[in-house]
DNA sequence: CATCAGGGCCCTG
DNA sequence: CAGGGCCCTGAT
């Protein structure tokens, strides 16, 4: 673990496409803590690597739902020049999803009789991870197969070992490590971590983009079908984890095309107020009602539940999901 | 104490 | 294209 504390440089102001939801946007309770970013009402903080620069980000909710505006607060080791502020806007941009154009699916949330409570509620959401593309693809390797008590134990003892601890503003956060900070660590290394069969995913993921096999900023001006193909070639990435990089990281809604056996337990209740619905009628149903957002539509309706989760006890779904 | 499945994917036949 | 195997952990 390496350690480092980062002082105030500037703020910049970033307006996001109307509508636009902060606290739906900038934290996701369907999550896991990972300890890589920190959400309070209003507020958001995380880390994030520009080449070979580290920079603490603030952003604080200064709009409203139909004039959105984001302050974001730099910190850093040294000057920022105007360039760096400005690179550090366009990827928060990207990331975050803040120059999408929901119109059409606004549209079809005030269509939808049944949940449109619900799609109200998070009206200006993204879906959207603040991770880049390794980052995710790591938090990914250590969700599979796994129970959420066991990713977290993994994911922290990764974190200790090679991760950065981020001071800055009053708050320490996680910064993934580099994928160049495998080439020398042995799977038996990992495997000391309890990762287990994983160890292989990582050190051959890491290689691959430590040698430049993956250009995330190339994919992010892909289509679906083409963004997927090339996630597919990743070793350890599945339908599943392909599902979540493109709605998450390359913000492709229309990826409602593989559902897993604990989501599918939760949509059953969610959609069809059953214990069991086959995973064909919920894909079928679902494509056919919300066609080119039916990944999106999930994600609020997922999501929503646990933000409610927050505050009530929701018997059924403690049943389902495994801590 | 043993057995088993878990917020998948790879590999083999 | 179906199914076995994989690390480890906690639940049963």
């Amino acid at each position: 673990m390496t350690a480092m504390k980062l002082r105030k440089y500037t703020t910049v102001t970033l307006r996001p496409t109307a509508p636009f939801n902060f606290d739906g946007t900038f934290h996701k309770p369907s999550h896991f803590e990972d300890g890589c970013s920190l959400w309070r009402h209003g507020s958001y903080w995380r880390a994030i690597r520009l080449g070979n620069r580290i920079f603490g980000i603030r952003i604080d909710d200064r709009g409203k739902l139909v004039r959105p505006k984001l302050n974001v607060t730099i910190f850093s080791n040294r000057k920022v020049s105007d360039k760096d502020a400005d690179t550090i806007k366009k990827e928060l941009i990207w990331r975050f999803g803040l120059d999408e154009n929901l119109t059409e699916f606004d549209k079809l949330m005030k269509s939808d009789k049944r949940f449109y409570p619900v799609f109200k509620r998070w009206r200006g959401m993204r879906n959207a991870d603040s991770e880049d593309l390794y980052g995710l693809l790591m938090i990914s390797i250590v969700l599979q197969n796994a129970t959420i008590k066991r990713t977290v134990q993994m994911m922290n003892a990764l974190l200790e070992e090679y991760g950065t601890r981020v001071e800055f503003d009053n708050k320490a956060v996680w910064l993934i490590w580099l994928p160049k900070d495998m080439t020398d660590v042995s799977e038996e290394e990992l495997r000391s971590l309890k990762v287990g069969y994983r160890a292989k995913f990582i050190k051959r993921l890491s290689q691959d983009f430590a040698e430049g096999k993956v250009d995330e900023y190339r994919l992010r001006g892909m289509d679906k079908e083409s963004v997927k193909k090339e996630l597919m070639k990743l070793y350890g990435v599945g339908p599943e984890t392909a599902r979540v990089l493109l709605s998450e990281i390359y913000h492709h809604h229309n990826t409602f095309e593989h559902i897993a056996p604990w989501q599918q337990k939760i949509y059953s209740m969610l959609f069809y107020n059953k214990k069991f619905v086959s995973a064909e009628k919920i894909k079928k149903d679902i494509n056919r009602q919300y066609g080119e957002y039916a990944m999106l539509a999930v994600h609020y309706m997922m999501e929503d539940i646990f933000w409610r989760r927050k505050n009530e006890h929701i018997e059924w779904l403690e049943k389902e999901i495994r801590l």
